[in-house]
DNA sequence: AAGAGATATTGATCTAAATCAATTGCTAGC
DNA sequence: GCTAGCAATTGATTTAGATCAATATCTCTT
């Protein structure tokens, strides 16, 4: 009874003290409006390794990162693997349209999520221009960080990508106002490599060659 | 006079009579929101080769292709040249928020397109959630698209990304209703090895093994 | 603390695609 | 038709990164 009256209780207000809500595209809503969105979703926690969707299964969710990290991939038919990204607290994934996942999602380390079930999202949606606007400029800034990624696989060297790979986290963590530097490196080599389009040895060698050349540290 | 009476008339209707309609984001209005959507934008020419804008420049508009080909590329610093996107009638591009450019834009062949003040449509949105939902679910499956090629550029070998840039093609083609069989490649050898993350070389030497195995045959 | 299984590093070799180079073919202007 | 300037093909060679292989290191579990 008492556990029960506690959830109630932290569900009530959930967002209005949710603390990644000033990077996330709720940010957009007014305090009086966070009570019927808060209804609209459910918390849902991962434990590293788990996965949130399969590609391919029927979509129905949209899900935010409230703590966290996320990766999701894509597998060709002979099973090579290609991580799209690797996301943050305050992303978001899946989709909003009746369609299927055109990728798989999965916990890196513990996760918990906001899951948005698109019917109730899309009437939202359909009564507050707001959000839908602030969704609109988030999904076209997510398209050009796409746009930006086709550039470094397709044309940056391994030890370009690398570098890269290692700014974009540091200025990841310093949007949601973690620390830049030192940064640390949840995932494992091979999901690097799956990330930059390298194999897990030529990642292994170039952070050995950074470590040489002084430009980054082991803690 | 008689010939600016013409234009003025052409003006008019321009987006009733818009044969690309169906395809484009503009698909969503009703006919009476067609006469104050056509006022919001002008349409503009612009031949083989002549830019459109270019990455950096401050953006102000967004741009729906209504005839030809587009395509978009980011350049690094050394010149080398990443093309992001052959575009199609129906497809837009360019950017709907105050900020720089992400890439440059250049006109494959004759190519008309309709540009949208930023603001004009910003205020249009503000009052018309379908289109915004409208731009929101094109947008959301720009991002889709994107996505594969992370995958294609990450991943696949030099023989499969050209097949699949060829079905690719042939797929974009029938969308818009053009036949799908055979197609046009309206780029360079150069331009074709930009977009696949390839050289050249490596293209015309595949395109050969494809001809010569009987998978294509040139026109 | 030992030992198993995962994860990472390092080395040796191979290869797909890049690079360098030489023709060939195409189109536009005169 | 001729020729200049691109664009495309084809060949020879090189190389970045993949692949194959052998430790080394880390992290659990018991």
């Amino acid at each position: 009874m008492v556990s029960a009256q506690i959830v109630q209780t932290k569900q009530h207000n959930r967002c209005s003290i949710c603390k990644i809500r000033s990077y996330s595209f709720c940010r957009c809503l007014e305090e009086d409006e966070l009570k019927d969105f808060e209804k609209i979703s459910i918390e849902r926690n991962f434990t590293n390794k788990k996965t949130i969707f399969l590609q391919e299964e029927e979509s129905r969710n949209l899900y935010n990162i409230t703590e966290g990290n996320v990766k999701i991939y894509q597998m060709l038919s002979d099973g090579r693997i290609q991580i799209i990204g690797f996301l943050y607290p305050g992303d978001f994934f899946g989709s909003y349209k009746e369609e299927k996942y055109t990728y798989s999602s999965e916990a890196v380390g513990n996760v918990k999520v906001c899951v948005f079930k698109q019917e109730s999202l899309d009437n939202l949606l359909e009564n507050n221009i707001t959000l839908a606007k602030e969704l609109l400029h988030m999904t076209s800034h997510e398209l050009t960080l796409a746009q930006d990624r086709i550039s470094v696989l397709g044309k940056l060297k391994a030890h370009e990508r690398l570098a890269r790979f290692l700014l974009n986290i540091s200025n990841q963590r310093e949007r949601i106002g973690w620390q830049n530097n030192p940064i640390s490196l949840p995932m494992t080599r091979q999901d690097m490599a799956d990330y930059l389009g390298l194999t897990l040895e030529t990642v292994s060698r170039e952070i050995t060659k950074l470590k040489i050349s002084n430009v980054i540290k082991e803690l």
